[in-house]
DNA sequence: AGATCACTGTACAAATTGTCCAGTGAAATC
DNA sequence: GATTTCACTGGACAATTTGTACAGTGATCT
């Protein structure tokens, strides 16, 4: 047995092989490329040439630290819905991308509003934030809510789980 | 010269040489520690200790592949406010995590609501995960919108560099 | 039938990791 | 002022891993 690579010829971008690599990576990051060859139970070079296919593709962009903000002092949370002047999504964008706390910013559907996550040290120091992006040109109304938990926190595990085993839905 | 950190004996769980150390792997996540010693200029033992000390403090969590969820196949990323009967949530929340696409639920203030951030492949494919989601018991109502682009992408550096530098603000 | 592709298995030099240790200032403690 | 503690330096060593290359083997495509 050689070649096992029966995934379903589907366009899908990412086989089995590559889903359960990709949840190896996920549940121990710092792993060798021969360690993973290991558990995979494959050849080392076939682990590297799929990583280095993942990334050609763009699929997997990288190995970025993981930091808690919490951790770092940044204990709030606080999700925005930004209206704004018409047409002036750019300049506005540019405006909150220089605000330190400002993890994220997305366009959406809606009122061409912008919607963003921001951290905070306190209420105190939200208030601050919020004052900021209030103060940047041509923000015209901010609604804010805090994020009290996070039930579900950042995932991609089920997709790949998916691949991986083509489990249900 | 040996020991100069002249951090700002601030509460801060990161210091200066921690956050070029953060900043260094974030730009380069797959340095090795010699090579980040190399870097920073400073023993290979201190960056092996501050990393260290960074995970156990809870700072760094880790190092988790990067997907990029749009080259494998998921392009269209979405939000949702979901309103949900009252003292349901840890239900609903349950619900939620069983559907793969949803990639993030956050509780917040406001109406006791959730926010939930999802992936699909399509407008047709949100429209299965939003009906999902409709289907979950005690969810009363979903405002949908879509992420027509991301201008500011899930980021922390801004916070790093701050301390890096004593950057303003 | 022939070409191409992905994977296996092996090999070897170079680099990195995991550890340990002695020495040195700076800062905190007594 | 003396002492202890702490973080960092710089060096050393064995064990492991990486980068790279290459021949062999099925399966799939043309």
């Amino acid at each position: 047995m050689t070649n096992d690579q029966q995934s379903e010829h589907s366009d899908q971008t990412v086989d089995e092989l590559d889903a359960k690599l990709l949840l190896l990576l996920t549940d121990e990051p710092r792993l060798g490329v021969l360690e993973c060859s290991r558990r995979l139970g494959v050849a080392r070079g076939t682990v590297q040439a799929r990583l280095d296919r993942l990334t050609e593709r763009g699929v997997l962009t990288g190995f970025p630290p993981a930091l808690d903000l919490g951790a770092m002092g940044y204990g709030l949370t606080a999700f925005a819905v930004v209206e704004i002047a018409q047409g002036r999504r750019a300049e506005v964008c540019e405006g909150l991308a220089a605000i330190s706390e400002v993890c994220e910013v997305h366009a959406t559907t809606g009122q061409g509003d912008l919607f963003v996550r921001m951290v905070a040290r306190s209420n105190a120091d939200l208030q601050r934030v919020v004052d900021h992006i209030v103060d940047v040109p041509h923000v015209r109304r901010l609604s804010t809510s805090i994020a009290l938990s996070t039930p579900v926190p950042p995932r991609v595990r089920p997709l790949l789980e998916r691949v991986k085993g083509r489990s249900p839905r």
